[in-house]
DNA sequence: TTGTAGGCGTTATCAG
DNA sequence: CTGATAACGCCTACAA
């Protein structure tokens, strides 16, 4: 009652064979409609679960795929991991997770354990300091659809989905400008990821394009906590010329930055506006409330979840999809100098 | 090259018999040191990789377990679960992870499912809306570990791992009386989940210990958001003797609690203070920081897979191992006003 | 419509 | 020390 029941208990308990119940249980049209219904009763009387392992092993297909992030527990990561679990489950499939703790091989060790796990597919994140790629062709190489979501390597043939960081920088920027802002700061994280130098780019575009010269002293690369933000405001205080806007590309740093900048006396917003990015929870918690950019990881994952069942689909296909989506920038007190209430 | 390799290509490469592959793979002692070597380096040479598949099918041990919480993108559990899985990576376990979204029907068949791929055992916090308990019986049946971390049910021979909620409730209630407040609300939670109770319960506890007369009128159960904790203290504010203070059990209430009382041009913590429970990540962040009772969730999950690992040490023994971690209060500006700065 | 037999990749038992 | 063989639980030609 209590121990796994196979098709043979149930066979034998029905004397007939483990394949005939096999067929029944899988509503195989060449069956007796009178032994479906018995192998179903009794299948349900001794309370039969398949065995999804040997299932998969005959198969081939083990219903698992693999999700590489650098924590689990950041906002950021765990919301794109719901989207991803939220759209793979009603299939069927069950979501192992890895964390790689930004470390390169703690990432390869997860590859391999994942694919040794014989996991149908693997969504992940690179990690920040992964510099080879021979665990990832070596993905690709056994056959093992591969997605990158928002940290991504260029490879051939592997599909990824990210936001378009260019436009989120431009969209910041831009908005700081149109606040009347002039001398706009940026804050921007490790060029190791190319997603820094894309906001990079967007921030500088945005000035270039609006008649503001680019000016290489306003532009700070920091570490993304709020203690760097205050440095940074530190740093750009003592300018001659100082700021009266900082564009960051992370909202801790954001963070600092405004506590730093209260410290000393500054008004926000109406002496100096701060944009974060991320759209982290607190953001909008604040009693004065960041303006940020909006990552959408919910839909990220469910996007990267949906690459991800297309390339299963299409096995014999070679499919590189590279689907960018667009942030929206959520606009809130820690820049609304125009229109204040 | 790139397709599986599986033992007997090994085998047959260099004209030996599977058996002894898999002997020289696993270190078996009955084994020439010479044959080990070269299997070992042919392996490497093919690029084989074994399929855990197999094994798990032929051990019956599948090194996967589950994980089923809410929402994985709470921060609460996404901390849980990365303790779970730095705890139990090492070992060679993948946490598969499922979300119930607090149904009762979604909690079933995740289970289920979980059973059906053979899982090693279920790590889970009931959903706020479940009331039956078959489900969780039949996990025992099949001699499946299963640990409650967080919310429970009350099951002969399930481990749990739990906060003190009573300790909490109690130490945030005995801290306000402390600052000196004579009239302190509480809001509460959903009572289907008795963690609410037990807050309740040590908040009432303290009151009377420190000889505060409990007031019905001053507690009110409400959902876990911002807005609730705006309509309580509209609530509170309206009472004949409104109180001075609030122990919320969540800190989204306490949130919006602290909102409502600014609208209402009320010092805090001057003239009312509050405190949360969860120290949600946001409440250290504010610019009024909100005191907040801190669950560990790291150590949680930690704490949970370190059950998990002696159940499964002791797979003769039943054990019934329940944990109480204690909680501890986060003292910031929401409550702090002997002492202010 | 049902039974038989083989195989998915490993390991374990038993001989040799 | 190594080789054959069976078994884990399921599915699927092929045969009856």
């Amino acid at each position: 009652m209590n121990e796994k029941t196979t098709i043979y208990d149930i066979a034998k308990a029905l004397n007939i064979t483990a394949a005939t119940v096999s067929r029944a249980l899988n509503n195989n049209p060449k069956i007796s409609e009178a032994t479906r219904k018995l192998v179903m009763e009794t299948a349900a009387k001794m309370n039969y679960k398949q065995n999804k392992l040997a299932l998969a092993l005959k198969s081939g297909k083990s219903n698992n795929v693999g999700v590489v992030v650098p924590y689990i527990d950041r906002n950021f990561f765990s919301a794109i991991i719901r989207g991803i679990e939220e759209e793979l489950y009603p299939l069927g499939y069950h979501v192992i997770i890895c964390q790689t703790h930004e470390l390169e091989n703690t990432e390869i060790d997860n590859i391999n354990a994942l694919l040794n796990a014989q996991v149908d597919g693997i969504l992940m994140s690179v990690s920040k300091h992964t510099e080879q790629t021979d665990h990832l062709n070596h993905v690709l190489n056994k056959n093992v659809p591969l997605v990158f979501f928002d940290r991504k390597k260029d490879i051939n043939g592997v599909s990824t989905v990210t936001i378009n960081d260019y436009e989120g920088g431009y969209r910041a920027t831009k908005h700081l400008i149109e606040q009347g802002c002039k001398r706009i700061a940026h804050i921007s994280g490790h060029w190791a990821l190319e997603i820094y130098k894309h906001r990079f780019n967007g921030y500088k575009q945005a000035l270039l394009d609006h008649g503001i010269s680019y000016n290489k002293d306003y532009v700070i690369k920091a570490k993304s906590d709020i203690s760097a933000g205050k440095k940074a405001v530190e740093k750009l205080l003592k300018l001659k010329n100082p700021p009266d806007a900082i564009f960051s590309s992370s909202d801790y740093v954001a963070l600092g930055a405004i506590q730093e900048l209260k410290e000393h006396g500054i008004k926000i917003p109406d002496d100096f506006c701060v944009v974060g990015f991320s759209n982290e929870p607190f953001t909008k918690f604040m009693e004065l409330s960041i303006t940020s950019v909006d990552q959408s990881p919910l839909d990220m994952g469910k996007m990267a979840a949906k690459v991800f069942l297309e390339q299963v689909k299409e096995a014999n296909v070679k499919i590189e999809k590279k689907v960018v989506l667009t942030p929206t920038l959520k606009i809130r007190k820690s820049s609304s100098k125009i229109g204040k209430k």
